[in-house]
RNA sequence: GCCGGUGUGGCGGAAUUGGUAGACGCAGCAGACUCAAAAUCUGCCAUGGGCAACCAUGUGUCGGUUCGACUCCGACCACCGGCACCA
């Protein structure tokens, strides 16, 4: 039966579409999938969250884009190569092409004709020449940055080719290393990227406030702390939030890999040994802010700008190069990080705020500030320390606020010209450069004579080449003389091509503006990307939440300002899936390590206490139960969705999925559950076979009906209305499930078998394959046939509520006695409050609880609920 | 560590704007049909008390606002996601 739909899909190219300028567009658009070489079941999740949306949209008229790509470059192809020798093109393409197969299985009303792969050089292409375009601007640019590097492969790790500090493969401790890479001016568009923010109502909050954390706007100061050094005169800058702390400042840290640090360490072994355990370990940030604060003094001291008082510097191993300059001020008494800090190496803790206000509790109110304590051996910190208050001890600044402590010391700093109020930005920018074979070949010459030369464009696309195979030690491009042995295009003596590739997110930042057109050789997008875009609804999982959605908005950006497109956001609704999880099930062998067991495996039984009993079939011992978790390979909880489509059919994996859970939760995997979607699409086959079986009903409600055939109808409309707002609006499709269920209990028990009766049932039978028709697409095409139809369902309008089908003859209102239920009411529909607080005090059940006290207050809720209160 | 989220019966979840907590489904139990099984259908199913009508308690914990709180506010606990080279 779904081969059959799928095949006439096919056959009348239903899911093709063309711009078409007089219709309405609707671009839907799920995450294109990384070809690891089975769908997960977290695709098939994300994909018919985005057919259920195409189709419903389509019903209502839209001229529906549903495209589909592969994001085709990356790590996981060179693993693969190295554990078989296939080469990572072969290997990706044979990934795709049995990964469609699974899509086309599960019915996906996508337009194949626009798709598009990553690493293809036709698209590829474009990378290379918005690149040049973006040199050329001097967004794109080159420096120093630092990277994992694995001294026995001698090569670079990707992060989570770092196991605990080690290299994946060899077990040697990684290295910090500093190389030359290309850069993109991400910072330049910040203000704009946080700024419109506040025009995308149609992002989840959480998105966007992740988003504005991650940009990290912060105003502050940038104070200049001089010194001399080598016969010359400097400033060591830092950047603060807390400029009214600055008369409480102790010491400097500086960061190891700046320069002062460097400068102190050449004549200092004990701190260049420092400074290297500094350098070795990682780069990660999560790990960087668990470890423990160390630090060294340098032996050189830089002047406080106000107070002129010799100020010792150190490096920290706490301090990001990344961040500000590279250097902060520290504050012992105000700031947790440098209080610890000081704690540890001695470090003098100065107290320059009081408590506003007169704070702590236990002062008087109205009393004058206290200093919470001065120089004080302080050894345990307080997070009120870290609050705003009033300066002390800070001469000239005691007794201001604040902000007005902010103002008065970056005018006087600035007057000295040694420092100024500025806005500091935690996004940097963004470094592309990856010393990686399977991806797209930044397109520079280096010339030993000219420099560093772009590829001209004529000259373009740089061509990867598809044979090599990895062997994890280096970039095996830089091995092959073939790929990187060239002529300058400058001068045209000797040079070396580049053998970096760009980091895959560049290939993710605009793929959705090239399904506008694919098939455009002359240019990177064109005038259909400005029919197509904006993309109407995004949806993809959380975890890209941030740096891929933050990279689209900056890469549309770049190409809206080289006059490519119009649009100054990408994606206007964004629909963030939850993670599909199955139990984790291990047992601890004998040597200690851990074993894991596929949950298919495994009994599960529940004890009186309702505790779970597993036990591994083949031998029958207990195992352990880890929790629900995300399905990885490594503990062997995923799930194969082509199995399960085999077994029960794309309709049933899809109502599944759809009923679970709403789609931005996480959704918990369960086998029994799919097996109920299957009796689910089981019984309503049954039910219109049923009723069609016993012959052609009328196609028209007649206008006179029983009241319990008015019932049933005004239940079909009101189910109706109510998955139209679930899935238009609302974007739950559980509720709207749940709700088709509960018609279908209703209309088992409606009887009726007159020839009114069975027009009402014939509507409502109907309207139900209707509305399950973009989550069912397969069963309800055939249904809709059995119904007797022989127009195409997916085009068929939406159907609407009738309205005068929806209206009540009288409702029932819930009576509370001081909040508590207490009783129930039938009234009129058009009962005003007097009528509804009469019945409501008539009936016995209330009476029973009001008794002879006073009725102080009644607050009736219109056609809901009345509260008596005594 | 920082940022974001989640927490409701045996389980997944529902309660859309502060107004009946537990819709719908899964599992379970009982029954019908059957020689039997499967499939299907019907009923029961938060906890405690009670023969019952009914009563009390109950949405992670503690406190607050309100006639009324799963929903709003404050503090806390547990778990999950992201943290710039996984995609």
């Amino acid at each position: 039966m779904e081969a059959e739909a799928q095949a006439h899909w096919e056959a009348t190219g239903a899911f093709r579409v063309t711009e078409d300028p007089t219709r309405e567009k609707y671009y839907c658009l799920s995450m294109f999938p990384y070809p690891s070489g089975r769908l997960h079941i977290g695709h098939v999740r994300n994909y018919t969250i985005g057919d259920v949306i195409s189709r419903f949209m389509r019903k209502q008229g839209r001229n529906v884009l549903q495209p589909m790509g592969w994001d085709a470059f990356g790590l996981p192809a060179e693993n693969a190569a190295m554990d078989n020798g296939v080469p990572p093109a072969k290997w990706t393409y044979q990934n795709i092409e049995y990964m469609k197969g699974q899509l086309k299985s599960l019915g996906f009303a996508i337009d194949w004709s626009r798709e598009v792969a990553t690493c293809s050089p036709d698209y590829y292409r474009w990378n290379q020449w918005l690149f040049l375009r973006m040199l050329e601007k001097g967004i794109a640019y080159k420096k120093t940055g630092v990277v994992n590097w694995d001294p026995v492969d001698q090569t670079v790790l990707a992060n989570e080719q770092v196991i605990d500090g080690r290299g994946w493969r060899t077990g040697a401790p990684v290295e910090k290393r500093e190389i030359p890479m290309y850069y993109l001016r991400i910072t330049e568009y910040a203000p704009d990227l946080l700024a419109a923010l506040d025009r995308l109502p149609g992002w989840p909050e959480r998105v966007r406030t992740m988003q504005a954390n991650w940009i990290g706007r912060s105003e502050g100061v940038r104070i200049g702390f001089p010194y001399e050094l080598d016969g010359e005169r400097k400033l060591l800058n830092v950047f603060t939030t807390r400029a009214d702390t600055v008369m409480g400042v102790t010491f400097c840290a500086v960061a190891a890999e700046h320069p002062l640090a460097a400068r102190a360490a050449k004549d200092n072994p004990e701190l260049a040994a420092f400074i290297e355990e500094c350098k070795r370990g990682t780069a990660m940030e999560a790990e960087l802010a668990v470890m423990e604060k160390k630090g060294m003094p340098t032996g050189l001291t830089v002047t406080h700008p106000l107070s002129g008082e010799a100020i010792p510097v150190w490096v920290g191993n706490y301090v990001l190069m990344t961040y500000g300059e590279g250097a902060v001020m520290g504050v012992p008494a105000h700031d947790e990080r440098d209080f610890g800090f000081a704690l540890k190496y001695g470090l003098p803790i100065r107290f320059v705020i009081a408590p506003a206000g007169g704070a702590p509790k236990e002062q008087q109110e109205g009393a004058p500030p206290v200093p919470l304590q001065e120089e004080a051996p302080a050894t345990e910190w307080r997070p009120e320390f870290a609050e705003h208050g009033v300066c002390i001890n800070s001469g000239k600044y005691d007794g201001l606020e604040y902000a007005a402590a902010v103002e008065a010391i970056a005018a006087d700093l600035a007057r000295l010209g040694l420092g100024e109020k500025q806005v500091q930005w935690r996004l940097h920018d963004w470094a592309i450069s990856r010393q990686r074979y399977w991806g797209c070949p930044i397109p520079l010459i280096h010339c030993p004579t000219c420099g560093d030369v772009p590829v001209p464009d004529e000259d373009l696309p740089v061509l990867l080449p598809e044979n090599l195979v990895p062997d994890g030690s280096g970039n095996p491009l830089a091995k092959e003389p073939s790929f990187y042995e060239c002529l300058c295009p400058r001068c045209g003596g000797q040079a070396r091509r580049e053998t970096d590739t760009m980091d895959t997110f560049v290939d993710s930042s605009w793929y959705f503006m090239r399904f506008a057109c694919p098939d455009n050789d002359q240019a990177m997008v064109d005038e259909r990307a400005n029919y197509w875009m904006p993309v109407d609804q995004y949806i993809g999982g959380i975890e890209h939440a941030i740096l891929h959605l933050l990279y689209s908005r900056f890469w549309t950006r770049v190409m809206r300002d080289l006059g490519l497109v119009k649009v100054d956001e990408p994606f206007q609704n964004l629909l963030t899936q939850g993670m599909v999880l199955n139990d984790i099930y291990s047992r601890r062998m004998e040597d200690g390590r851990i074993q894991y067991f596929s949950p298919a495996d495994v009994d599960v039984q529940l004890d009186d206490k309702g505790r779970r009993i597993a036990t591994l079939r083949s031998d029958g011992e207990p195992v352990e139960w880890e929790g629900m978790r995300t399905m990885s390979k490594s503990k062997k909880n995923g799930v194969d969705p082509q199995e399960l489509v085999e077994r029960y059919g794309a309709d049933s994996v899809r109502l599944f999925m759809m009923f679970k859970a709403p789609p931005e939760d996480s959704l918990e995997w369960s086998d029994d559950g799919v097996e109920g979607a299957a009796r689910f699409m089981r019984r309503l086959w049954r039910m219109v076979y049923e009723h069609v079986s016993a012959g052609v009903a009328a196609k028209q409600v007649p206008d006179e009906l029983t009241g319990e055939q008015r019932e049933m109808r005004r239940v079909v409309h009101a189910t109706l209305a109510k998955v139209t707002d679930d899935i238009g609006r609302r974007r739950v499709f559980n509720t709207a499930i749940a709700a088709v269920m509960e018609l279908m209990n209703a209309l088992a028990k409606f009887e009726d078998r007159t020839e009114a009766g069975r027009a009402v049932r014939q509507e409502a039978l109907e309207i139900i394959v209707q509305a399950l028709s973009p989550i069912v697409p397969h069963a309800c095409h055939a249904l809709w046939r059995a119904l007797g139809h022989d127009d195409e369902l997916m085009d068929r309008p939406w159907p609407k509520a009738d309205p005068a089908a929806l209206v009540k003859a009288s409702i029932e209102v819930v009576v509370q006695v001081n909040g508590k239920l207490r009783g129930r009411v039938t009234v009129a529909a058009d009962a005003d409050e007097a009528q509804v607080r009469e019945a409501a005090l008539a009936d016995p059940g209330v009476q029973k609880w009001v008794g002879d006290k006073v009725v102080r207050k009644v607050i009736v809720v219109k056609g809901k609920l009345v509260n008596v209160v005594v």
